[in-house]
DNA sequence: GGCAGTAATTGACATAGGTCAATTTATGAA
DNA sequence: TTCATAAATTGACCTATGTCAATTACTGCC
């Protein structure tokens, strides 16, 4: 699957993503040795339980994270579509993952294996500093959303994600976007009903 | 404030607190850096919007963080009390606090300042990997809270609380219980009336 | 193109938790 | 100890969202 055709694309969204203190020297790397994967909708990338070997940049296409509740509902926690990262727990930990990732969409990824990343942190401060970067965007991104759930209800939230995911809204199942919202598939109904009237 | 008599306390506090692997080296270097901060009650040790330069370890007394709403509403992020690390964003980034850490009781800090830290991640590969370990114990309490929040209702998430910080129920006044856990005062009163009958 | 299995919509109803205001209880300074 | 202020409790009422079930609309496969 690793095609060579969408070199000058790939090299441009490296560029894009990394901050200009990366060197070119360590985003020529990156395109080297990592590889291009492509997955099928409703395909599992991984499975909750499991340990993770890379991470992701999703060229195309849209993935989802989630997890089995006690009650046995499928939650979504997380989306991630084109130009984002996504990757589980364990970099560090090396533990298993508490969620399963799955693809809404057809996509094609750009994996880049932990052995990698952990050999150009240590050639490339700036790399090494990027990486760390994205750990605390991370717990940014964690932040908001907490807030989102505790100072807003259902239709604030639904407007909020309406704002920040617009290229998802028509293409990802009503349900999912209701369990990430914390609300029933009804009443989200019900919300874009009134909010496509307003 | 620097006081001698509990040093030996404190070099007991840093082994439970860290993990063996950090060298007996590092952790004297660490007592003998740091210094110890007092606070009264009520007393703020960072505000929203300041860089932060230092963690803290609490020692004695109880710490919230906080940030103002859009309402004007007091909100509680999150408590920390004995043997527990406290700290807001910018460690990396050197970005501004987004929220304002307050003494819920009177407090005795161990302060570490950034610096002596950055000094022994270059030193000590055990005690990087330790202070790695954090960021991802923060990200996985943020994942926590976040679930909490999108399955349980008022009562469950009460009850957690109770179980999760049985130090803090009594000593720490009902509203900003009330705000950490994204209910009204008078909610979280009738849950508490409830609780106790049953 | 028809059929089976999901997903989404909608209605009727129940209820958790919010709002607002009154009252009681704690807390801390003089 | 008293007084002033803030915090907690409680009641009456309201509304957002959940629950459950029926109906309709998609989607993909033979």
């Amino acid at each position: 699957m690793t095609g060579n055709k969408h070199t000058a694309q790939i090299t441009d969204l490296l560029q894009t993503v990394f901050d200009k203190a990366v060197s070119l020297n360590t985003l020529m790397k990156i395109q080297e040795l990592s590889t291009i994967q492509s997955f099928q909708k409703g395909e599992i990338i991984l499975y909750e339980g499991d340990r993770a070997t890379a991470i992701f940049l999703i060229l195309r296409g849209i993935v989802r994270g989630y997890y089995i509740d006690e009650q046995g509902n499928d939650i979504t926690k997380c989306f991630s579509c084109e130009k984002e990262f996504f990757a589980t727990e364990g970099f560090r930990t090396g533990g298993e993952s508490t969620f399963t990732i799955e693809c809404i969409r057809d996509c094609v990824c750009l994996k880049l294996s932990y052995s990698i990343i952990r050999e150009l942190i240590q050639e490339d401060a700036a790399f090494s500093q990027q990486v760390g970067l994205l750990f605390e965007r991370e717990v940014g991104r964690l932040e908001a959303r907490q807030k989102l759930f505790s100072l807003y209800d259902a239709t604030d939230r639904y407007r909020f994600f309406c704002r920040e995911y617009p290229a998802l809204i028509k293409r990802v199942p009503l349900k999912h976007i209701a369990s990430f919202l914390g609300v029933r598939p009804s009443t989200l109904s019900r919300l874009r009903k009134k909010e496509i009237v307003s």
